[in-house]
RNA sequence: UGGGGCGUAGCCAAGCGGAAAGGCAAGGGACUUUGGAUCCCUGAUUCGUAGGUUCGAAUCCUACCGCCCCAGCCA
């Protein structure tokens, strides 16, 4: 996989470093999930900016499992997370790891820092943990535990370790600073009992790790020389170093491992932690995790956007400290961009009106060559039926059109892609409600594509399908999740959910050179967008998303000032 | 009122003492058998504000203002 990184400052620090020749000339990443959650937008610029400055400076990403909670996480989490990681492009070769794989070192760890007097068995309870912690701008006291003897820490810790204590009522601690302006520092909690049984470890382990211990050790354990975590985890650093600084690993190498922050990254109209979403999906506001309006990874492939799309955002947005929201336009733009040189054309129409072609021969069906993708003539041509009764969009007709409307109106001529100049002779509606419900059309034979006659401009062309040979489809089409552009910043962003996010079509009609189609294909339905097969397919029905919409100038018309 | 971060166009974002990159969005035009694509053009006398240093400041200094994060035995 390669990509383009653009200059960040996590690069300048990384080039600054390799100058000075630190850690061997070493670049080793890492990639550390919390397997509690599915992966969203967000992870992928994580994963682009952990994988991509690995490689763009010779050096290699490890994908590893931040594990330290049972109680939070689960194996349906780690799967997932492997086969978007992999679907981004990326590989880990056999460097897939897990902090729980590490337990016995971290144990070790922290016997040893117990030996060295920094650390030490505490009885508070957490309640009173948070009493003795201080606040903001006054500090904290220190346990009445803190200067326990080796042995008896020693002693205690093996007793944790043995099960012979109930939960929350002993922790191990580091015995650093409790007037420490940095709450972080005000010795904090190293190991916690939790008697429940892990996805990997089983009921080998009743205390577990807190990330403040696990993460910088996992680091050095795997030598990781630039340990590239969020914006959140800056005030942790200090303890980070210390942890560093102050636990013995040069037995497993000289690497000693920096953490550098970046900030996440916020899209427009949607949501983005792991809470918010889970609540989406848990209350059925969404389908599940890869309901095509979610931002998860599993979302954003299913909806039909590319890895190569999501990949070239991450790339584009830039990495930086501060805190920004992306507008989701900018992702839109990054999938039109791939698609309209990858995506076969082929006409579908969504909303149909049906065209009755007066003067062409009944029974006649001429087959019409028409362009697979105008942007690239190696994707090929196909052939389209044209024949007596056809379907347009009910949007290409007016009966009376505003000054910019260049669609079909009575009296009026388009051209069919592909195929003829019509003209509209004659509206059919309905007695009782007024709606049109047919258009009766004369075709120019002399304008046939292709033809010396076709040379005739007439102001638009759009998109049809033959009415005996069409197939009929459903079309899901999708708008924003959330209204707002921030929702995230709401007293209650449930209510801000868009209730028109999933618009459901039921008898469009698609050319038949779709039969076949098989999930995951994606398609630019001419005039309308980027469209994709989903998996609620069946044989005898597809189903389409719309991964994007194209752009269009009359919509933007349309919607303004005067219709 | 403690500590840690951050303020460059509507949204991202370069810039690191010597005449404010680029992208998205927006607007205008050319072209077009997708109102698509493509191609042109239009934006900051100014970088949160106020002072200061300097021949010269978005870049250095000072003060102020604003926003984000931290008081889980979550990560």
């Amino acid at each position: 996989m390669k990509l383009d990184m653009p200059e960040n400052f996590i690069q300048d620090i990384i080039t600054e470093d390799l100058k000075e020749g630190k850690n061997g000339g070493k670049v080793q990443t890492r990639f550390p999930p919390e397997p509690n959650g599915y992966l969203h937008i967000g992870h992928a610029k994580s994963i682009c900016l952990n994988f991509g400055l690995a490689e763009a400076n010779g050096g290699l990403c490890n994908l590893r499992f931040d594990d330290t909670n049972p109680t939070k996480e689960d194996i349906e989490y780690v799967e997932s997370i492997k086969e978007d990681v992999r679907w981004l492009g990326f590989d880990w070769d056999d460097r897939c790891y897990y902090a729980s794989d590490y337990f016995d070192r971290l144990y070790e760890f922290a016997i040893q820092l117990i030996k060295a007097g920094k650390a030490y068995v505490c009885d508070l309870s957490p309640q009173e943990i948070k009493e003795y912690r201080g606040t903001l701008t006054e500090p904290g006291k220190e346990s009445p535990y803190r200067n326990r003897s080796v042995e008896e820490n020693l002693d205690l810790f093996r007793r944790m370790r043995a099960g012979e204590f109930p939960d929350g009522s002993r922790t191990l601690r580091a015995k650093i600073d409790m007037a420490s302006p940095n709450l972080n520092m005000r010795d904090p909690v190293l190991y916690r009992i939790v008697h429940a049984p892990h996805h990997r470890t089983g009921d080998k382990w009743c205390i577990y790790p807190m990330y403040d211990f696990a993460h910088p050790l996992s680091d050095a354990l795997e030598q990781i020389t630039h340990s590239i975590c969020t914006l959140e985890f800056a005030d942790h650093r200090p303890l980070y170093d210390w942890i560093i600084e102050n636990v013995d690993f040069s037995d497993v190498g000289p690497i000693k491992p920096k953490q550098i922050e970046f900030a996440r990254l916020n899209l427009s109209h949607t949501v983005m932690s792991k809470r918010k979403l889970r609540l989406l999906v848990e209350r059925g506001y969404v389908s599940g995790w890869d309901d095509p309006r979610m931002p998860t990874i599993a979302g954003l492939r299913r909806r039909g956007y590319t890895p190569e799309a999501i990949r070239n955002f991450c790339e584009r947005i830039g990495v930086a400290r501060r805190n920004s929201v992306v507008d989701i336009a900018f992702l839109e733009h990054c999938v039109r961009e791939d698609l309209n040189r990858r995506a076969p054309r082929i006409m579908a129409v969504l909303r149909p009106l049906r065209v009755v072609i007066d003067n062409y021969p009944e029974g006649q069906v001429e087959w019409l060559e028409a362009e697979n993708n105008p942007e690239n003539p190696d994707m090929g041509t196909r052939r389209v039926p044209f024949s007596k009764v056809l379907y347009i969009e009910r949007e290409d007709f007016m009966e009376d059109p505003p000054k910019k409307f260049f669609r079909l109106a009575p009296g009026r001529e388009v051209r069919l892609k592909n195929a003829y100049i019509i003209k509209c002779d004659r509206v059919v509606k309905d007695q009782r409600t007024g709606q049109v419900t047919e258009l009766h059309c004369t075709y120019d034979p002399e304008t046939k594509s292709g033809s010396p006659g076709a040379g005739r401009k007439v102001k638009v062309t759009i998109h049809w399908v033959s009415a005996a040979h069409a197939i009929e489809a459903e079309v899901r089409l999708y708008d924003h999740l959330f209204r707002s552009e921030n929702p995230d910043e709401l007293e209650d962003f449930i209510a801000d959910l868009n209730p028109n996010s999933l618009e459901r079509l039921t008898s469009c009609m698609v050319e038949p050179s779709i039969t076949g189609a098989s999930a995951g294909n994606r398609y630019q339905f001419l005039r309308q967008g980027y469209f994709c097969v989903d998996p609620d397919s069946s044989a005898g029905k597809l189903v389409f998303n719309r991964i994007v919409t194209l752009r269009d100038e009359w919509a933007k018309m349309a919607g303004s000032s005067d219709k």
